[in-house]
DNA sequence: TATTGTTATACTCTATAACTATA
DNA sequence: TATAGTTATAGAGTATAACAATA
């Protein structure tokens, strides 16, 4: 029986594990990705441009949970480093397509690897098929809740 | 197959998965105890006080993982609303020690069913047996990677 | 001299809201 | 008149480091 004070719904439940191994797992993956010179808000706008490419800024912003007016210097930083480029849209001069440039498309390579090295790190624990079960499991809580796969605004920092 | 781009485990790999429900379990529960007047670290300072009492700020404020500087304020308010008091410790007159008040473990209390009720929702798409394997899964993960039962200090916000 | 708690300051981060250009 | 992008400003939140009391 647990016995710890806060019950054991509180410390030792899924709700609590999820957040303090997702904590964990968002932290170690920030310092990986660092040595990419990259924080995990610029990574999720890489992937989020690899997937659908030509979106205008705002719609991105939404997707990353940021205010329009915070995602031009955040923009503008990759745009610099020759990562991402602003397309100017034909039908509507007003909004900007992005894309990702080839640099940029070399550089989420590289950010796939960490991501399978990260990956095999935060799993060491689970056999093969126990890690099938769980992101089986997880995917379904993950759909249950309403989630968005791929995306999720919960990044800080960047 | 899995062909989204960004890759599979990038998107969809066990530890993308913990981080985004992790985030999205912490800002629920940000939101529910939110009635309680409380904030996620104040709630964690709650139960850290229930389960070990009489520490001193110092490790407290380690556990939590902020700076002594910043729990100052945030256990004055604490102990301003009735929940928390400061006792002198007699054998090192530097420090003090930490206790809940009879209001703060009613306080507590009231967390517990808010954590239960927590813990119910976002477990919803889980059976009773399926539930028992996740938190078991998860708990040998968290092991595995040095984390601390009970306590996590990537609380955000408070 | 080292450590606990505290205070003060300076800085980063962020959102709000004003502004422009297109529609 | 409404919307995409941008810029400016003001506010919150935070850490760093100086300080006082005690060891």
């Amino acid at each position: 029986m647990d016995r710890r004070p806060g019950g054991p719904q509180a410390q030792g439940g899924a709700a609590f594990l999820l957040a303090q191994l997702g904590s964990h797992a968002a932290r170690l993956f920030a310092d990986r990705i660092a040595g990419l010179d990259l924080t995990p808000p610029q990574a999720g706008l890489l992937r989020m441009l690899a997937a659908s490419p030509g979106r205008s800024q705002r719609e991105l912003a939404d997707d990353l949970g940021m205010p329009p007016s915070r995602f031009v210097p955040f923009a503008d930083e990759l745009e610099g480093r020759g990562l991402i480029e602003r397309r100017k849209n034909p039908n509507d001069r007003r909004s900007h397509a992005l894309h990702l440039t080839e640099k940029g498309a070399g550089l989420l390579a590289e950010l796939r690897e960490v991501g399978m090295a990260h990956e095999r790190d935060i799993c060491a624990a689970l056999s093969f098929d126990e890690h099938r079960e769980l992101v089986a499991m997880l995917r379904r809580v993950a759909e249950q809740q309403g989630l968005t796969p791929g995306v999720h605004p919960g990044y800080r920092s960047g």
